[in-house]
DNA sequence: GTTTCTGTCACATTAATATGTGAAGACCGC
DNA sequence: GCGGTCTTCACATATTAATGTGACAGAAAC
């Protein structure tokens, strides 16, 4: 028996899906159901589902602040972001925040009790062009390294472990001085001008 | 019509799936099956295929540099990872190098068969508990920022876009010492001794 | 076989960062 | 009110990083 939450301020979203669940109240129940995050902020703590289907646009609080606050409360809780929106942003802030899926509100409830079905057996129910968002964003883009030279690369890789200058000096075998050398024609190619830069425009790039 | 190729050392498991494709003959046709990356890398460039089902353990070139090198040359080409393998370094590269979906080898035919239709709509194809891999990934770990002050946030904020000291004085409209001052601060918090490991401690553990 | 690129090293100067010590005003909780 | 933390600023000094210039050897390219 799987113990369902819903908050979504739509009371008809909500009704809705408390009569799909107890259409299947052999495998879920629902013991709640709120309409914004403070009630949910308040009541989910006790009433301990093990599921919660999160709105992510709700008066006052937002779905992704009250996932923020519930996840530390109850670490095993599984959070499904149930929305109509799917920008970059939304998305990505909720996964950050704890989120386990995410599927957009034009999903069927056949569909939505699959996700619930999924989430509680280590799965992550995403609808497909959320799960594509998702994976491309682990893509690395154009290749900026192409221009960095081998030996140049490994430089910069060290600079990415947090190493000064001389400890590159000494991982790679090379003088200080030619730790300078190339680390100025990295900076070159790369348009940047501390170590600070490099390493994030590295990270960000996906250089390394 | 779905155009598929497959790469994989194992003669059977090949033979399989362009069987199973053949049954469903009116969605899918099978233009290629290769046991290994070389010819893969030769042969796919010309036959274009919309998807390729790839394994990663190919004797010789790897299936994820296989990858690597198709993407550039055919940018549009969904690849979805058809592996025994699951753990993190595996999935991480492979998305990195460009894969659109990612199942494990002990998925029914019919599965296989969904992943296809799947990534030809725009979505991404993935076995639970990877998706669950994925999702997680996201999440920020324990908050290492709770022990830095609002101030300590904004100053590391500053830091971690690229800028000095003396810009982030400027930014914050506080001296250069008191800049000083909190990142001398920051460093003990964070247990790090310069500015390119604050900041690499700041994006691994996602605290700002 | 000369040029080009890469990688190596050296010397010198200026700018920025790291570390230490001290102190004053603001704000909060007890 | 008093002690604590946060924020602010100052002076001093040592280390590190950034920038410039010059040079040499090996490998690849022409």
């Amino acid at each position: 028996m799987i113990k369902v939450a819903l908050v979504d301020d739509n009371v008809d979203l909500r009704e809705g899906l408390q009569i799909v669940l107890k259409e299947h109240s052999d495998e879920f129940e629902c013991i709640g159901a709120f309409g914004d995050a403070e009630t949910a902020l308040k009541k989910i703590p006790e009433l301990k589902p093990d599921v919660v289907l999160m709105d992510i646009n709700l008066p006052g609080i937002s779905g992704i602040d009250c996932l923020k606050q519930l996840k530390p409360k109850l670490p095993n809780l599984d959070v499904i972001m149930l929305t109509v929106f799917a920008d970059d942003d939304t998305v990505f802030d909720s996964l950050c925040a704890g989120a386990c899926g995410y599927i957009t509100k034009n999903a069927s409830p056949e569909k939505i009790l699959d996700a619930i079905r999924e989430v509680r057996d280590g799965g992550a129910p995403m609808s497909g062009r959320i799960a594509r968002m998702v994976v491309t964003s682990f893509k690395a883009p154009g290749d900026a390294a192409a221009q960095l030279t081998d030996r140049e690369k490994e430089v910069l890789d060290q600079l990415c472990k947090g190493k000064s200058y001389k400890m590159v000096a000494d991982a790679l075998n090379i003088t200080h001085d030619t730790v300078r050398h190339h680390i100025k024609n990295i900076y070159k190619k790369l348009e940047v001008h501390s170590v600070s830069e490099a390493i994030l425009k590295t990270m960000k790039k996906k250089i390394i």
